[in-house]
DNA sequence: CCCTTTGGTGTGACCTGTAACATTCTTTAT
DNA sequence: ATAAAGAATGTTACAGGTCACACCAAAGGG
């Protein structure tokens, strides 16, 4: 017995629906591709019959002929992209999806062969701890266009959407010091992290700048919303165990502020009034925090609009030129600062 | 000029493999396949020299030829799925990817349709405001292997992992019943979510069975981290404003109590001393609270684990029967609650 | 020693769209 | 009227894998 091929759950392609229709498939095909010279009448047998039938395209074998794959490949090297998952929504409205995946710097050249035999448009690349040589990244890219979400200095070739980490540590440090602080301590993130390392390097600096020994420092990692948290308590811990005086924190992210106040909160230092603390991010808890928090506010947000969009530019028009972005960020004071 | 089609960019095939190997193109999708009969000598001819040429299965072909995509699909109806990126990567083990996309109920079965055409094998269904019958959403889904994410109580025939609401209230209310509090106020997720109304209506139920009055109780909204911050501060200070008498307060979520222990601090409220304060999830900042949170704790990990596992247990094993899955919760007792 | 089995390999069709080119039928310019 | 242009549609050849089947040689059974 021979079966006819659409039996069962087969779903119709375009010669089903041009044998509907009476015209022949790439007449469908022109259909679906919003071809000019259509005649009306065509088109509207044509969408009828596919309406009927039930018809979607199918992509693989969109895939196959337009070597696309409407599909954005989101990277994370070497940690885990701390985004919530409707973030990867922002791809839908260009018609592509997104989807993620983690290695190690190792795995990098791998991943992307993988992507590139994936047919992947375009690469959403989150690797705050890679400092990688702009050509070397190009050459292993297999030519798929990158946009670096996150902070990559001294690229020229990459487009990369960043904050000003010199800029935000100013503003924090700033704030204190015109409180009258001179005592300030920092739990920073791990300074593998080139942000976190560029906020601790700044904090320094602008410390000992102005003649004033940097105060006691901790180290954390606010890669994951559980280790800020951990480390930033076990970080405010090390630092009230160290003896060293302090009127003022400088902490890494408001994550991490979280666990610093509860330590804080422990050894019965207040804050403001014993103890004032800033930080960064202006996460949404940060107003909600008990005193509610002065932070330097980042818009992240924005940040991971401006990556998919510029990403997305890059894909339609590849021979635009590269475009760093440095983002801004702004100081949110709260009641966590006092003057001393 | 004529030119050969492997200039340039375009990736080498498997043909082009089987040429540099000396052997057919179907040997070398053998090997690819792992197909036990191919000579080791044979096997490792090839191996090499898709080594040499960088080669990598193209994946929309495989996908044409296979009908499957190795692609699963999270589809979050009616809102948002709260969790981060990086959950995505639950399937990487398996040689899955995850997209990711969100749909009103009415949008749903165009969204099967559209995964079907993408040959999508898999749904990850999160829908926690969805009441629909099984037979109808089996009836729109082109038979591609679902499971639910959420609490779907009456379901028999779809697969589903969520967290049995009434005992999680019950843990929370008896707590506060033993303490000795009566007067217990709620602040509660929109009633539209079928996990935050089964925890209004069993909290209701209960006083209501042991004939007290259902303390004063707000509304609020936990789809988003940012809501849940925000309309858990509203509706603490709209129960305040009530004047109603609360020496209690049972909270939908730790989100949401962050709110609600800003909203008690601006007013004066001391916790526990003057009001105890329960809440659901144990979220990695409850135990950083001020005090440290008392909540039922929910292991969404857990939860998320088993909902792709079961995934793809039904992706490989259609046949076998669907088994909804009550996970149970956990008080975890801190310091917000106190004995009255 | 011949027949059957089976391990190892090759051949060609097929999956479902799209691109390039061919074909038909009008319409316009000369 | 006739060539040329152009609109509408059809034909055929891909894209890069997998599948079904054919084939051959070596091994085992009678």
């Amino acid at each position: 017995m021979t079966l006819s091929r659409n039996t069962k759950d087969s779903r119709p392609t375009i010669r089903d629906v041009a044998r509907e229709a009476g015209v022949s498939h790439q007449t469908v095909s022109r259909v679906l591709n919003e071809h000019p010279k259509v005649a009306p009448a065509t088109r509207e047998r044509v969408t009828r019959a596919m309406h009927k039938l039930g018809f979607e395209r199918n992509l693989a074998a969109q895939m196959l002929t337009t070597q696309r794959s409407q599909i954005i490949q989101v990277i994370a090297v070497d940690g885990k992209f701390p985004f919530e998952i409707p973030l990867l929504n922002s791809t839908q409205g260009e018609d592509y999806f997104a989807v993620y995946s983690e290695c190690t710097p190792k795995m990098l050249p791998r991943m992307f062969d993988m992507a590139a035999a994936r047919m992947v448009e375009g690469v959403f690349l989150y690797a705050p701890k890679l400092q990688i040589d702009d050509d070397d990244l190009l050459k292993m890219s297999h030519n798929i266009p990158i946009v670096r979400r996150d902070f990559a200095f001294a690229s020229k070739k990459i487009t990369w959407v960043g904050f000003d980490q010199v800029r935000a540590t100013h503003l924090a440090v700033h704030h204190l010091l015109d409180l009258g602080h001179r005592e300030i301590a920092m739990v920073t993130g791990t300074l593998k992290a080139i942000n976190a390392s560029w906020r601790y390097a700044t904090w320094r600096e602008m410390l000992i700048e102005r003649g004033i020994e940097p105060g006691p420092s901790a180290e954390g990692d606010y890669s994951t919303r559980q280790s800020a948290l951990q480390t930033g308590y076990d970080g405010m811990c090390q630092i009230i165990q160290s003896r060293r005086r302090f009127s003022a924190v400088v902490v890494a992210t408001d994550n991490m502020a979280l666990g610093v106040r509860s330590a804080l909160r422990e050894y019965g230092l207040r804050v403001p009034e014993d103890v004032s603390l800033v930080s960064f991010d202006d996460a949404p808890h940060a107003r909600f925090m008990d005193p509610p928090l002065t932070t330097v506010a980042m818009d992240f947000d924005l940040q991971n609009r401006l990556a998919f969009q510029f990403l997305f530019e890059r894909i339609s028009h590849p021979d635009i030129e590269p475009h760093p972005h440095m983002l801004l960020p702004d100081l949110v004071v709260r009641q966590s600062t006092r003057e001393i």
